[in-house]
DNA sequence: GCAAGCAGCGTACGGTGTCCGCTAGTCTGT
DNA sequence: ACAGACTAGCGGACACCGTACGCTGCTTGC
């Protein structure tokens, strides 16, 4: 029984008021987000986004110009979650990056769709969260006491680190959460197919029959923070030069 | 004047042989790393790519089960172009490393499509080359001195620096490269906006305004040795211990 | 009470990946 | 020599995509 839209229906269903609440940028960045972490970036389309949000898929081109740009947003907005500690000093500023980049790595884990989008961003992005994110990682490679002309590669080289772990951790993690598995399940699904692929490379084998049984997420953290402490003592080192 | 395809034409326009060169797997991944060279990932199309192939875009899955799959195959053809220097000993194992983390960037830089692919590979992807650099680039970390259990980690912590910057630069430079412009020139016109943006984050133009005259190119080679040579101090250093 | 502006929408266009069933040529077994 | 099996390639179709365009009807300012 389809209602005739040019009718326009009675006071009580046609309220003074604007029948429904009026779409906003933020709204619609929001409903991004949540569409984002239950789906994935390969379930997101602007006609399910406009079903999500009561609305019709070209209504969301009054608010957002395409959605490379709802894209930029999006990020912008979840760097928003972060906050980055401020350094005391030279003292505490190994602890304070360290913090940081744990944060930014649970960041993107949090929502594994973001870490590709992270690496094409760079210079290019230009959103408040952004700039307030990476001002406040400079101002923190500046208290170690970092010169000027090095600040940014301190930094770039740190974050580099953090976006090319996460973006490998974030693709694998979400191929298992399609899969329907647990990670730990997942691995010992793949072992067999992974042996026989690598048996001309015994070297590949090595690393892993070693912890066969260990938590597969403990893994992950240790080897992010193994390579977090090398790096850091690589710029520490640079410091006492 | 379309042909009836009905008629089989006289012998002389149809040979005995097979009238076309039939497809193969290689060719399909040749024409594919070609487009995308040419046009990058976003051009790339099953019917564009079967224009150039002269066949009919469902050809295609006669010999590639879907695009993922090709894609895999196109990113393990593309690591066959990587030589993995072998390390002779302690000795000579940071030039080896040097070599071929600016080998893989390169590699990424000669095929920018190809950095958001190699984030998402890691251990999922098995294929032949990808399978001998990892196994290369563990012989290297080997010959080096690092234990069973830590080589794996010291890889996986230069590799995922060299993936992370080559990511952001591989986006970077299809911006421009789609923008018609030169590096030089992109930078000059962008800096007016970035300017403004940055307008409260006074830290964000110090490092640029340094070197504003100061070719892109070389600019990014120095920040990536830069980050590279912390890394393998920081690696270094664990050896030592 | 009217004009202007604008949020939301329906429709449509030109693309996408890929499934299906057909054709026609090649290879194999006799 | 011929029948039958196999297979590479294709045309058409389906469901979906991003988004340009022009209409409608509400809200606001005068």
């Amino acid at each position: 029984m389809p209602v005739d839209p040019k009718v326009p229906g009675s006071v009580w269903t046609r309220p003074g008021r604007p029948q429904r609440e009026q779409l906003t940028r933020e709204q619609i960045v929001a409903a991004t987000i949540e569409l984002l972490d239950a789906e994935g970036v390969g379930e997101l389309s602007m006609r399910k986004l406009g079903t999500r949000l009561d609305a019709a898929a070209t209504s969301l081109y009054r608010h957002v110009a395409n959605k490379d740009e709802l894209m930029e947003l999006v990020v912008d907005d979840i760097y928003g979650e972060l906050e980055i500690p401020v350094a005391g000093g030279p003292a505490d500023w190994r602890a304070a990056a360290t913090r940081a980049a744990s944060d930014l790595r649970a960041m993107a884990l949090r929502h594994p769709w973001i870490a590709p989008e992270l690496g094409q961003a760079g210079l290019t992005h230009v959103g408040p969260n952004t700039m307030r994110v990476s001002s406040e990682l400079l101002a923190l490679f500046e208290a170690a006491g970092f010169p000027a002309q090095e600040k940014d590669r301190a930094m770039g080289t740190l974050m580099a680190y953090v976006i090319g772990i996460a973006t490998s951790e974030a693709a694998y993690l979400s191929l298992i959460a399609r899969s329907g598995r647990t990670e730990s399940e997942w691995v010992a699904d793949q072992r067999p197919r992974f042996d026989e692929a690598s048996q001309e490379h015994p070297r590949l084998r090595e690393g892993g029959s070693a912890q066969q049984d260990v938590d597969p997420k403990k893994i992950r953290d240790d080897d992010f923070a193994y390579g977090l402490d090398r790096i850091l003592d690589g710029l520490a080192a640079r410091l006492d030069a």
